[in-house]
DNA sequence: TTGAAAGCGCTAACAC
DNA sequence: GTGTTAGCGCTTTCAA
């Protein structure tokens, strides 16, 4: 800036004017900085920039993986919203491990980012506290923070969905459903488990539920030992994407009434078509990167908590009636 | 610091020795340092520091779009590697739109990031030029710079995994093999077209080939154009994963040859099961982050050009006969 | 082993 | 309209 200044004959402070397009400038001089500007190949240092502003216009986003669909859909929305305002986004995956979700946390704070937005993997927030009292306004979605804090949160509604699958799978006749879902302390599953346990009513039977990481071998077990029992299910509610994927591995074929939670591509174009419960991981970003700018812009209110819906789209394998 | 620095009855300079884990402090002063660091919870102000040291510790990345699982995959490889050298991951959407790609490739040199690696959705790279001279490593990535920009590029090989597609299905007696790929002005498209032709020698038929954004629509007019040619493919190969997809939206069930460019989730659960030629997002992001750094620890050889290997995974779809 | 001073490149506040 | 000055929070250099 100062090597523009020089060049163009101007004070530095002239130059400054031009480049943030501030008023009061004329135009002749204006036009002289611009041309020196280019002639230099000046690009403005955003880092001094940040550190004099105190603002780096950066949004913090941690996720679980990237390259999960649900995750990727949520970062393209907050993309999209953090970009519109004129800022960038620091994202990192957590791999779902606590410890580095709190590293990346740290690390965006040192860097002084304007805001946050967390899918947290780990279920104590308290680290975070420093940085609420400093006044950056942090956005939880997917799940809620643990215990003692208090932020916004932009959850979907779970339980509904869970309950909506099952009352669907009831209403085709089916009254064994077996429930599979991810480990519990996972917030998402615990919640679907709830709304699968409140639909099931007097229905509920322990010995239909299996709550672990999806894995083939895993579901395959689970759903033997399910099929070995004096009522076996009839019909299947899946706790996730991956989870859904991995059961229709699991049953190669065999045709099960099934509804899953969470939409996935293809699901239509499979046999039969999988009938699911879907969020919209979009709007989730969506929805938390503007709840976020509006606290940016000094919205102070109390902390809130959104419910984002979902729907039931049944497409035929929630369809399915029970065999004879 | 400053404050940690009285509070702690030190000089400024012995806490940023601290926190730098400099050599040099007496471990009783340190500990006192790192109480006071406590207390307050201080952190370290990383805007200033880059400023200072002239190094962000960060790396940009462009990429096409995260929400495509290509993409998807790719930056959480890049995001790995950043990640294990200490550095943050700025990235961002291009939408496809050279227009975008450059703004997001000048927001991040202006932030002064590190280096650089990009997908291009443009064909004019010039504007790289004052950054490349200032010597900022870029990579690209997927496809290579427009003319008379000269950087390391990873590349998969994309003509002959198009070779290798159409010999497959000619293998199980296919001569009237379509070629359904995005717009050629797409770099892949362009080359899996290339390696098509190639393969094709004599039988090609440009009848048989339609290059365009892969809409519904658009796909169910060209299939059926091509359906009513006196000699009608008996094949399909599509260009990329997205394709793929639309395509067999298209044939709505219909069992005909295809193999596609890009392995998707799920190609295995559908019937057919879906042959393709696979190439691996994550080697190609891991590949790129890694020469990136390599490049930041010095190695100024000449710009090296990486070419990926895919391979052919034969389902069931690709290994269908023609009809009799 | 510790500290004082300069300055990275910018913006804010206030002259002129 | 334009310029001067101070200082954001750190690291670098040099001195004690």
């Amino acid at each position: 800036m100062k090597d523009v200044a020089s060049a163009a004959g101007v004070a530095l402070k002239t130059v400054s004017r031009v480049v943030n397009g501030e008023p009061g400038v004329h135009p002749v001089t204006a036009e002289r900085v611009r041309a020196a500007i280019d002639r230099l190949g000046y690009s403005r240092n955003e880092s001094a920039r940040m550190l004099r502003r105190g603002r780096t216009a950066t949004i913090g986003l941690v996720i679980g993986d990237v390259a999960d669909p649900f995750y990727s859909g949520l970062s393209r929305a907050v993309e999209d919203i953090v970009i519109e305002h004129g800022c960038l986004l620091l994202s990192g995956s957590s791999g779902e491990e606590p410890g580095r979700e709190r590293e990346l946390v740290e690390t965006f704070c040192a860097r002084r980012v304007d805001g946050l937005i967390v899918v947290p993997a780990g279920e104590d927030h308290t680290y975070l506290r420093p940085e609420l009292e400093a006044g950056t306004p942090v956005i939880f979605a997917d799940r809620p923070p643990g215990a003692g804090i208090d932020v916004d949160t932009v959850l979907a509604d779970n339980v509904g969905g869970a309950v909506r699958a099952v009352r669907h799978l009831m209403g085709h006749g089916h009254h064994r459903i077996a429930f599979l879902g991810d480990a519990p302390e996972i917030f998402t599953a615990a919640e679907r488990l709830k709304g699968y346990r409140e639909a099931m009513g007097g229905l509920y039977d322990e010995r239909l539920v299996s709550m672990r990481p999806p894995s083939l071998e895993g579901v395959r077990a689970a759903l033997a030992r399910m099929a070995a029992l004096d009522g076996p299910p009839s019909a299947l509610f899946t706790g996730n994407g991956r989870y859904t994927v991995t059961a229709l591995r699991a049953l190669a074929g065999r045709r099960v009434a099934l509804v899953g939670f969470d939409d996935f591509e293809l699901a239509d174009l499979l046999d039969p078509k999988v009938s699911v419960v879907a969020q919209d991981p979009a709007s989730m970003g969506r929805v938390a990167a503007e709840l976020l700018f509006r606290r940016l812009r000094g919205d102070a209110g109390p902390p809130q908590h959104v419910e984002l819906p979902v729907r039931l789209v049944a497409r035929g394998s929630g369809e399915l009636p029970p065999p004879a």
